[in-house]
RNA sequence: GACCCCAUCGUCUAGCCCGGUCUAGGACGUCACCCUUUCAAGGUGAAGACACGGGUUCGAAUCCCGUUGGGGUCGCCA
């Protein structure tokens, strides 16, 4: 049986780093056993869903490289939920209710002052015909609950081991409003049977929908998908993802410079014992990658350790795959020789620009020794000048200045691009060429 | 409030089911040293954890009970 997955997110909001997770272990996942990745679009919801956000969804994806086999929108197939919500009144398994959300909300509120679980009291199944044609004849309309029977209920998770659930302590959930429309509970299920999904890989605040979806699906006359429930990520404080969501949407770090594939190389081990490595392509990920060897306990996102992946990504990068990019960041000289010198000294992408302007722009040098600078200077060799220039021209400077070690390039360094840290000089001096060597070591910005 | 889940170095975790081989292993990060005429990389080494309290046992990170902390769910949202 080939594997088949899908990528559920509702259309009423942005990415973050907890939705590209479950994204990511099922495109992992489906890369893995060669199964195919569907991104199927919730937007049952016509109220809280939004075009633009399914579009910064699809985008958000693309930017990871989680490209989709096939897409799917739930609000194209409402009448599937329809034929389906008739074959569960058929079987009895769905029933009319007609108390309004105040009434809800009022019997919620009563059983929580006793101390009470607030579950539903199943008072419609009570409701005789003459009731209920008189609770219509005022003008109610019904929603509709599926009736969870009251069994113990148990699954066995991919990540999580057997999962038990009391079908008693179970909400029966509303799986059609009052005004016909399909709620979750229902078109997901039904989606699931439809599309032939195999395995549901979802975060772990959806184990009471599972729950009640063990039930739902054999009421439909089919057999549950395996589930696998990841455990929610925190933020690097241990809060939970939802209620600080800014830095840790796909936007932002985006926006900051953060590289796609730092974002996969952390999440897709994150919760695993497997070491955190920088991967510069997805199937470097998917090669050995199992869902069962992700943990129980929620891991924390710490975008300090996302930062010090990135750099490493980026050492890692060659020019062909950043050169457009670095165009984009107005360094449009910057040629292959330039990144391979300066990609090792990157944590951002933009950061090359410090480096761009030693080799194509001004530096204001840092001096402390004049004599020594201009002694210096008057031995900088003619051009043309390569990699071994540095070693030859330093080698005449100690001769001629008795200086070594660090006394010796550490001046120079400062110098040549005004700091005291950076890419290997016998890879920048030719980038930086004679005329700006001999403007800086005199002291002038150049 | 009820129910469910989780709890080992700063972080991600191995070990837990099937107690002893655990003076608790690895990776990232940190620190030191080496190497390098910078940074990084690389090498060597160091510091660093079983949430707490009881119990069972000759022996508990591992089993039991309780406590604490964190998270989730309890919508005519998804």
């Amino acid at each position: 049986m080939s594997v088949v997955v899908r990528f559920a997110p509702s259309p009423t909001g942005r990415m973050h780093v907890g939705n590209a997770r479950v994204a990511l272990v099922n495109w992992l996942f489906a890369r893995r056993h060669g199964g195919s990745f569907i991104l199927r679009v919730d937007d049952t919801d016509t109220e809280r869903s939004r075009e633009e956000y399914t579009e910064a969804i699809r985008e958000d994806l693309r930017w990871l490289g989680l490209l989709w086999d096939r897409t799917e929108s739930q609000s194209a197939r409402m009448d599937r939920y329809a034929a389906a919500a008739d074959r569960l009144r058929q079987a009895g398994r769905l029933y009319p209710c007609y108390e309004t959300p105040e009434e809800l909300e009022g019997k919620r509120k009563r059983q929580l002052a006793r101390g009470l679980p607030p579950l539903y009291d199943r008072a419609a199944l009570k409701l005789t015909d003459e009731e209920k044609r008189k609770l219509e004849a005022e003008g109610r309309k019904p929603h509709w609950r599926f009736l969870i029977e009251r069994v113990e209920i148990v699954w066995d998770d991919v990540v999580h081991g057997e999962w038990r659930f009391d079908g008693a302590k179970l909400n029966d959930p509303v799986l059609v409003r009052a005004d016909g429309q399909p709620l979750f509970p229902l078109s997901s299920a039904v989606d699931d049977i439809e599309m032939g999904i195999t395995h549901v890989i979802r975060g772990d605040d959806h184990v009471s929908t599972t729950a009640a979806q063990t039930q739902i699906a054999p009421a439909l006359g089919a057999k549950a998908p395996a589930f696998a429930h990841l455990p929610l990520m925190s933020d690097a404080g241990g809060q939970g993802l939802s209620k600080r969501l800014g830095s840790l949407s796909l936007g932002e770090m985006r926006a900051d410079g953060i590289e796609a594939m730092a974002v996969n190389s952390y999440l897709a081990r994150l919760g695993s014992p497997d070491p955190i490595v920088p991967a510069i392509r997805l199937d470097e990920l998917s090669e050995g990658f199992e869902v069962s060897r992700l943990g129980r306990a929620g891991p924390k996102f710490d975008l300090a350790e996302l930062r010090i992946l990135n750099a490493k990504i980026l050492a890692l990068l060659s020019y062909d795959a950043v050169a457009a990019r670095l165009t984009a960041l107005s360094m449009p000289r910057a040629d292959e020789r330039f990144w391979l010198a300066v990609r090792g000294n990157l944590e951002k992408l933009a950061d090359g620009k410090q480096w761009y302007a030693v080799c194509h722009g001004e530096v204001r040098p840092v001096i402390d020794d004049p004599a020594f600078t201009a002694a210096a200077a008057k031995l900088l060799p003619e051009e043309p000048w390569d990699e071994r220039t540095w070693s030859a021209w330093t080698g005449a400077v100690k001769g001629a200045t008795g200086k070594s070690g660090k006394g010796l390039f550490m001046p120079l360094r400062q110098a040549l691009t005004g700091v005291d840290h950076g890419p290997e000089l016998k890879n920048l001096l030719p980038l930086i060429g004679r005329a700006r060597a001999l403007a800086r070591l005199g002291g002038k910005t150049a």
